[in-house]
DNA sequence: CGCCCACTTGAGCTCTCTCAACGCCTGTGG
DNA sequence: CCACAGGCGTTGAGAGAGCTCAAGTGGGCG
């Protein structure tokens, strides 16, 4: 973990886990990187300070994993609950002819904790899209985690059912909008999601998906989705560059997008 | 309901309803309208009688409902939950400008009971696609036979797993198939989860669905729905007529839509 | 009998795809 | 230190899937 925030030249994926005053040497117990968790929990379910330090002590199982590592195999049970803290993850189905399909995305403070719950094999692979700051976090620990902090357990309930809404969401927007509505909606949305975990600044983020990442997010062709991106900025919707994204007029992309936040 | 059974034509929707040995009288009690939901929880975790005679008592909430009633209004917080005994009903999001996406179908045997178990508001609306026979039950009743009825309630939650597991793959279907694809897959799923019902008879079942609401579920126009489902009936893989579908060669349809039924 | 709704068919048009090429940046190896 | 390969973003052009508009058919119901 220490080496990874001196790794030549910084993900801009990473940067969220150091925000906020710069840390000399990463300070253990109360890293701000389980801070995008706990932020995201507290919203769902206040916690208090025992359930903030539980969530803390979840660093230890924290490490760095490279772009493209497979998290969670297809059809495999894992014995392990999944929690990203930094970097983005999907959710992705593949085709016979390899065109792939994400249909969630696990951004900082998302887990997957199928295989714990229910030991029920998944339906689809979870892989980092970029090197990531992930947590597997052992059976027993997390029904232990789930156990003494029932506070814990209900915001993550509320938090599947913001899932759920969100993958009915996704559907929409794939199924009745256009390339670029889809896009600006998604965008909204992310937006959204990346500042209950406090990692927008001024209506800026960063967006360190790959274009053809957000193709096999929205049904398009990495083309199109340039293409699409470039009609965003004619507009001065947003400004992107370096995979820094920047909102010019959060309020007509909202509109453009017919988004409403309500499902997250 | 004895009304119903009575109806001018029967609606082939209602048809699974009453099939089997036909009753001259409704049977209360051992009515086979209970049947669909206990053979889809029975697949899910083994039920034994009192399990049985506690979803057959259900059939006290039962009543018709025309179609296009709205059986849950989108954001409100329903206070009782929905099972659907017959006909088809859908979870749709629209768009201001009339635009409709069916994020999913409750078939005869699903429910929804979020307002009852988490009294979140619904980010759609729930509604009738035909005349369906629906059942509401109170959120007091159905949590007490939640609270008797252990098994039932795990075989509940694998459910939601699966319906979790089928939006996930609509995404997919929506996101990288073709219009004809996408129609054999949803034409696979139908049949399979049909199946599990025992609305399938020898590859065939009732779709009682408008070619207008294939079109809204698979984000295709109602036209172009018209001509895939030609194409499919050209290539001898179904015969469709007056809301009857025969597969006719169900592994060519599986294969050519790349269905894999593992996530029902 | 007539209306309404679902289905059908035709024609032109658009959005999006595919193929292909090129520039840029980065990491690698000579 | 430089050459090179690979990945990503960009651009152009032609092709194709699917859309919209429009008209017509047919069946069920008032």
């Amino acid at each position: 973990m220490g080496t990874l925030a001196t790794t030549a030249v910084m993900d801009p994926a990473i940067s969220g886990f150091a925000r906020g005053p710069r840390q000399a040497a990463p300070a253990p117990g109360r890293d701000r990187s389980a801070c995008a968790l706990a932020r995201k929990l507290d919203g769902f379910a206040p916690l208090d300070e025992q359930d903030r330090a539980a969530l803390a002590d979840l660093i230890g199982y924290v490490r760095p994993v490279e772009r493209h590592t497979v998290l969670v195999e297809q059809d495999s049970v894992a014995d392990h609950a999944i929690i990203v803290f930094a970097g983005f993850a999907s959710r992705d189905k593949r085709r016979a002819s390899g065109r792939r399909q994400i249909v969630a995305y696990l951004i900082p403070g998302d887990l997957c904790d199928r295989g714990v719950l229910h030991d029920y094999s998944l339906d689809h692979t979870i892989e980092a899209l970029m090197h990531c700051l992930v947590a597997k976090v052992p059976r027993t620990a997390y029904l232990d985690l789930l156990g003494r902090h029932p506070r814990i357990a209900l915001a993550l309930q509320r938090a599947r059912l913001a899932e759920e809404a969100t993958a009915h969401e996704w559907l929409a927007n794939v199924g009745m909008r256009s390339g670029t509505e889809r896009m600006a909606h998604l965008l909204c949305e992310l937006m959204e999601r990346l500042g209950t975990v406090g990692q927008v600044t001024d209506g800026q983020y960063d967006l360190p998906l790959t274009q053809t990442d957000l193709a096999d997010t929205l049904g398009l062709s990495s083309v199109h989705v340039n293409r699409v991106l470039q009609a965003l900025r004619r507009d001065k919707l947003i400004s992107l560059g370096g995979h820094r994204l920047r909102i010019l007029a959060p309020r007509r992309l909202r509109e453009f997008a017919e988004f409403e936040a309500g499902y997250l």
